[in-house]
DNA sequence: CTGACATCCTAATGCTATTAGGCAATTTGC
DNA sequence: GCAAATTGCCTAATAGCATTAGGATGTCAG
């Protein structure tokens, strides 16, 4: 009965009836017989491909978060100065989230909060993908864009702290609104914090947060 | 059998169990069994005090998000200056979280993922808490400490995120650290964000007369 | 054609949240 | 001071769910 291509296809059938039903009503509430069904398939089927609901939650953002590491480096690639690079960084993250929306609650709402979380294959690779914002503070240190004492580990608290509310805001306001609204402001607000001072320049700033 | 003072006791035994097994296990591998065990009583008597394991998650820290919007008032009262505010703001926060671990982590890693969080007490005791933050920052650029065109509510974001990462991160790191490590140098860094610019070198606030 | 294997199923099993129904101590209204 | 309601608690179901046992059916290599 099993056709060629059945194995992988029941696999992705699989995780993408989990992501789905995990995102919309949560990872408790959701039941190995409603991801089986959604699959076509019985509930015992469903453990020849993964050991358990845990395990299928743990490794349902594996993929994706891969994916965004290659993506990355793709992305920086070419952009000169450490501001724009932090730029980019920032946009092309959230542009992402909101491509992967499920993905990305998984990850923000329910598998961080796991006990198992720090052990797996996605925190490892968010902090590779973290570790990129390492290396651009001290390019900015270094070529004098910005603070000559600035701490990219500090640095980087603060960016990613502020990021990591952005969307996790985002996600518990259930997605209504664009992710990039007045991200323009924020972005340029934070990075004073960064710049090596001189020249104040333009203000910015209007209008009200969520 | 039941003494006078046994309501009041029992019910606050239930809370005191549920959040160190909480805390301790994660809200899932927490049964009510070991609940009701750990508070001495059976399982149906917990349900004369709860609804069930959820509201339980839900109520738990009810009582210590409330304390803090009365303590914060108070912490605040006679401190002049935004920066001092937020100073006091951020020392004042961390200090309780290191006070009520087990608190801190069923908000930040169990109950904001719960689906029923926004319409918490908890949720809109939180929004009060950071409510505060809004009136600093405005006090700020009308004082002329900060910058004329900041904007309180972006400010805002900011300060949260980088805030709620630090505490975050302390917690999935199992608090093995001080959270007031390096918390001096963030907080200089990231106020950078928010000053008036005029000489950089040694930035540090202080009370002035105004 | 046959035995190993892959894919899937139905039917347990066992754990856990929640409820039913009851019992004894205490408080209440008289 | 005493029935009656109430409180605080219990043991024993009940029902839902994750996971496992055991087996059926189809594929494929030799």
């Amino acid at each position: 009965m099993p056709n060629k291509n059945s194995k992988g296809n029941t696999k992705s059938r699989i995780i993408e009836s989990a992501k789905k039903l995990f995102a919309e009503q949560g990872y408790q509430k959701t039941t190995v017989m409603d991801i089986s069904r959604q699959a076509g398939l019985s509930e015992a089927a469903l453990y020849e491909y993964f050991q358990g609901k845990e395990d299928l939650l743990l490794t349902i953002p594996d993929l994706w978060v891969s994916e965004l590491i290659k993506d990355l480096k793709e992305q920086l690639f070419g952009i000169k100065g450490s501001f724009n690079k932090l730029r980019k960084f920032l946009w092309w993250y959230l542009r992402r989230i909101e491509e992967a929306p499920l993905d990305a609650k998984i990850v923000y709402l329910f598998l961080k909060t796991n006990a198992k979380f720090m052990d797996t294959e996605v925190y490892s690779n968010v902090k590779i993908l973290y570790s990129y914002l390492i290396d651009i503070f001290e390019e900015g240190r270094t070529s004098g864009e910005m603070k000559p004492d600035l701490n990219p580990y500090f640095a980087r608290t603060i960016f990613i702290g502020t990021m990591e509310h952005i969307v996790t805001r985002w996600l518990l306001k259930d997605m209504s609104y664009s992710l990039f609204e007045n991200l323009e402001d924020t972005f340029d607000l934070m990075v004073d914090a960064y710049r090596m001072n001189d020249s104040k320049t333009m203000a910015r700033s209007s209008s009200e947060t969520h």
